[in-house]
This record gives C-alpha cells, structure tokens and sequence, in this order.
DNA sequence: GAATAGATTGTCT
DNA sequence: GACAATCTATTCT
C-alpha cells in the first residue's frame, strides 16, 4: 500500500541536501575556503558510509604563495591535480604517516586547493571509531587534517577524483559563523604564515586547535 | 597544560 | 640525503 501525498509512494523522509556542485569550486579560493566550513563531507567506501560537518580549513593559493606547494608554480606529479579543473581532490601524504585532503578550487592553470583541517562526526562514526582505534565521543576522533583523512578512509587512492562524484562529496548544509586565523604549521612560510587563510567554525569542539581568532 | 621525541615514506635537491 | 600543510606517547610542570 502507498500513502496517500506522497509520489511514488516515497516515506515522509527527510530530503537530502544537494551535492556541492563544480560551480562551488570553480571560485577564487579563499571564497571557496570560507564556504565550505559548516558543508557536510561525505565518504563512500567498501566498508561503508562516514559524513562529518566539516569546522576547519585552510586555503593554499598558489603560485604566489609561500606555503603552498604549488609555490613558484612547481609543477611534479604530486601537485599536478592542482594546476587542473576546480572540484577535484589533491591528495598527499605527510611525515609518510598522515594524509590529507585538499579540494581543487579557481580556475585551470591556477594551482589553488583548500585543507580540510578538521570535521565533526554525524554519521558512520563506530565505523570511525574502528578505523582510527578511538572512542566514537572523542574529539580527537577527527580534530585534525590526518586523523579525519583515518577516520574516513582517504588515502591515496583519492588521489585526483571528481569531488562531484560518488565516492567523496560535499552535501550543501546552513551557513554557520566563521572566524579566521593564521595557518596551523607553515612558519617557514615567512609573510605568507601570518596571512588569516584559516577558517573554521570557533563554536565546534572538533577544531583541531586553540580557537583563538585574530 | 606544555614541551619534547620518535614514527615513517613520498618527493625533491 | 633532507625534509614535510602531523600525531602520539611520554615526561615534565
């Protein structure tokens, strides 16, 4: 039997929100950086589903900047995905132990991204909890651009693919308050480490550091 | 709470 | 061969 009011015999469900589309991307990146703080990250793998509110992130705007490896417009196969379309994943290993997760961002030849630094878990989160050998209700589950890249298995394989795809996305979501800061570990950066490229989310306990804003 | 050392490997000089 | 957009455990206070 269907319920009457409603198409297709559809349950009252709640809608989901739409995926972040190649427009969001294909945007200077310290605008992209600021929207996509309060978006929700969603990974689909083999062992199953994780979505997170993602509460920090950082913008990386090559050439000219300092900090990012894409400074002077080094081009090798690591950073070659970002000097490509907007809205795909640069991917890379840090310390051989940690990934991290960048989304492309601008315009073809202009090698920007932005690090998701830090998400808050909504769902999939005993999975979480397996993978980075943590209790589900820690922060420490996902309060850093490595331990959210476990959490959610993003790893190398990453490397490059459709952020509009099927397997790792963004789900539009609310705006929320955004405060900004200097950039978590590039000193050596010079004037570019001052620079106020971190967002993040200053009400959520997930952010992976002091919440001091500037 | 702060400071420190050690882990571990792809990437570039 | 040095280093890195980090994390964890340990050792202080």
């Amino acid at each position: 039997m269907q319920r009457a009011g409603h198409r297709n015999g559809a349950r009252p469900t709640r809608a989901e929100p739409p995926k972040v589309g190649r427009e969001f991307y294909a945007r200077p990146v310290l605008q992209v950086a600021r929207a996509m703080v309060g978006k929700v990250l969603v990974s689909r793998t083999s062992e199953g589903e994780t979505r997170g509110r993602i509460v920090e992130v950082e913008a990386y705007r090559g050439p000219e900047d300092r900090a990012a490896h894409s400074y002077g417009g080094r081009r090798t196969p690591r950073t070659d995905v970002m000097f490509g379309a907007a809205g795909h994943a640069y991917v890379f290993l840090l310390y051989g132990l940690h990934w991290h997760l960048n989304a492309v961002t601008g315009f073809e030849g202009q090698p920007e991204a932005v690090l998701v630094r830090a998400v808050e878990p909504i769902a999939g989160l005993s999975l979480m909890s397996a993978r980075r050998g943590v209790a589900a209700d820690r922060p420490e589950l996902t309060n850093g651009p490595g331990k959210l890249c476990a959490a959610f298995g993003i790893a190398a394989r990453h490397y490059g693919i459709d952020l509009t795809g099927s397997e790792l996305f963004l789900l539009e979501a609310p705006k929320v308050r955004v405060a900004r800061s200097p950039r978590i570990g590039v000193d050596y950066a010079g004037a570019w480490a001052a620079r106020p490229w971190r967002f993040f989310d200053p009400r959520s306990r997930y952010v992976s550091r002091a919440r001091r804003a500037i």
